[in-house]
DNA sequence: TTGTAAGCGTTATCAA
DNA sequence: TTGATAACGCTTACAA
């Protein structure tokens, strides 16, 4: 009944080597007879030893450094959480030596990221993670650090063509068409509803598009296409006036138009349109908990918003490595995480959740 | 930039005593003088001490104990997921010293509550952790492990009279006035909605009436009771021919119901009910994502489940009890896990979460 | 190819 | 009231 925990010395005892010996094996560090090896190995299972990690990371005095290459909160409220959840990680895990060095670029600039990517490789750390929002730029990076033998874990944004450790975030095919989900239920007559992308280089973010897609295949695949309109927009909130006016001549042509569907974090732009021009008749269905996205659910103005989860992605990531690292267990390519609906009803749980 | 380590030795040196009078400050065990104890304290504040919980778990040696009093899952699968919880829990914390026994009652036998909450007691474990699922069954045995110092963390179903450690679960009031809102939100249009208690014997169980409050609670805050008539019925699946009737009697009385609202784990049965006589324009809100739930969700009959993170509950409550034991971190007495909402399109991803 | 011994930060025992 | 010292399980020089 009360099991003693098997050490490498039991181990050790039971193939009459020494404890280093055993170590040795352990590790595939090598200088160890074959026959011997094999021996220590069956035992080894035949007594189901497990590492106690506590003990190893005391032994093995040993710091590993991790680069985070993300963007600066600064610029976009959005990658608050991200940092927050590295943050929160490397507290957590600094105990087994690690430690996370941040590379914060400018959301929206391309050099800035090229920049920052050349700093963490001239950093040569023991792992990446990063959040690969530009996908063209972002590709030679990974092909060098493959090269340098440089484990990395993505997040927020899959990139399929190079496989890293692991990527972790959501599925954003199935978030449009989860978005579409939530248009329909509170929409069941015949209307039309606007896909509007804010603030992005759609030619370079793969992901809304998926979004696109997968908001128009809920349509099709339940037959819907003839019950309603999709329109479809690319603002960019930067030239104001321009902004307004697109929507004004969107609303203005739609006049059944009930619902619209933002791809990014931005819905709070639409949000304050709608409000401004005191509109009522419309509601947002968006992503992600920011401030200002908070506030317009809180004044009814955004319906849903779909969660990614933004701590929890920045809080894996780092997990992912240093269980690949220092643990030495082996990690699942992707992870998707769950994609929550929030509505001002649940909101307040889902606020400081890892 | 480089920041050393604080341990204690550095300490001790800094106060010009040895390591040993620094651990008896740390932990209170007394035995050191006022004076100095006070300089030791100012010092480890200086230096931003942080213990280091590896070398805490494998220095003390000591094993702690924890009992784990909840339902019997072959007798109702919601308790498949706190069980699985729990026993990730243990396999994660098992490397602290940490063993869990389980104690496993019938769900629906006080008798047998009784007879395993007595095993705990016996036990004399270090921490408990519960669902106290029989209210007035509960009581007693709270205030017996209070005088015997046990500390325990409850989850599932919160009780307010007696303070535990730590209450795990969900906010049901609020999740009440959440399933009202997606009910309206999918029914802009007058209609009946029936409010359903399932298998549960209402007296003993608080949270059940605190759901019914939050659910009516809505229609109050919007204005919305001349609008939509809420029915209610309490149900026992035991007798099928009177269930069936029960159910009949109402569907037929109510021709503009178009939503029942069960605010237990069983919306299958009126689901199974819905699909058996045929018909189709009543859909069901209910809690918790059980495999009939799930199958039913996926047949479109359940449009949505609130889950109440079963197995997060489970891992949580055992976490926290060893917060509390092991690494002397102060915990929160409540802990209210988010109100997610699950349908159809976004079920997948919520399936073996933690 | 193998074994030995010191050390990681903390706790616990025991002597002073 | 204090301090020294031996554990805890594992790693890692270094010696054999």
């Amino acid at each position: 009944m009360d099991k003693r925990i098997v050490r490498i010395k039991d181990i050790a005892e039971k193939a009459d080597v020494s404890a280093g010996t055993v170590d040795r094996v352990l590790h595939n560090r090598g200088r160890v007879a074959e026959d011997v090896k094999e021996r220590i190995l069956t035992i080894i299972k035949e007594m189901k030893y497990e590492p106690n990690y506590s003990a190893r990371a005391l032994g093995s005095n040993k710091a590993y450094t991790i680069g985070a290459l993300i963007p600066d909160y600064t610029y976009d409220p959005y990658w608050f959480d991200p940092k927050n959840g590295i943050d929160k990680a490397e507290k957590d895990l600094k105990q087994y030596g690690i430690t996370v060095n941040q590379y914060q670029f400018i959301p929206d600039n391309r050099e800035s990221f090229i920049e920052k990517a050349e700093e963490v490789t001239e950093l040569r750390p023991d792992g990446i993670v990063l959040a690969p929002i530009f996908y063209k730029e972002t590709l030679p990076f990974l092909e060098k650090w493959k090269k340098l033998k440089i484990p990395f874990v993505t997040f927020n944004t899959q990139i399929e063509d190079v496989k890293s450790l692991s990527y972790i975030g959501q599925d954003s095919y199935q978030s449009g068409f989860l978005a579409a989900k939530l248009f329909h239920y509170g929409h069941p007559e015949s209307c039309s509803v606007l896909l509007a992308h804010i603030d992005e280089d759609i030619s370079n973010s793969a992901h809304l598009l998926k979004k696109e897609q997968g908001f128009r295949s809920y349509f099709e695949q339940n037959n819907l296409i003839d019950q309603y309109t999709i329109r479809r927009v690319e603002l960019q909130r930067r030239d104001y006036l321009a902004f307004m006016k697109q929507l004004d001549n969107i609303v203005e042509d739609n006049p059944d138009l009930k619902c619209i569907y933002v791809t990014t974090s931005k819905g709070y732009e639409i949000a304050a349109y709608l409000e401004q021009r005191n509109i009522e008749g419309i509601k947002v269905i968006g992503y992600d908990l920011v401030p200002k996205n908070i506030y317009y659910i809180n004044q009814g103005i955004i319906s849903f918003v779909i969660n990614q989860h933004p701590r929890g992605q920045g809080y894996r990531s780092v997990h992912q490595l240093s269980d690949h690292l220092v643990f030495k267990k082996k990690v699942p390519p992707i992870k998707y995480l769950p994609l929550d609906i929030i509505t001002k009803e649940n909101l307040s749980y889902y606020l400081n959740e890892v």
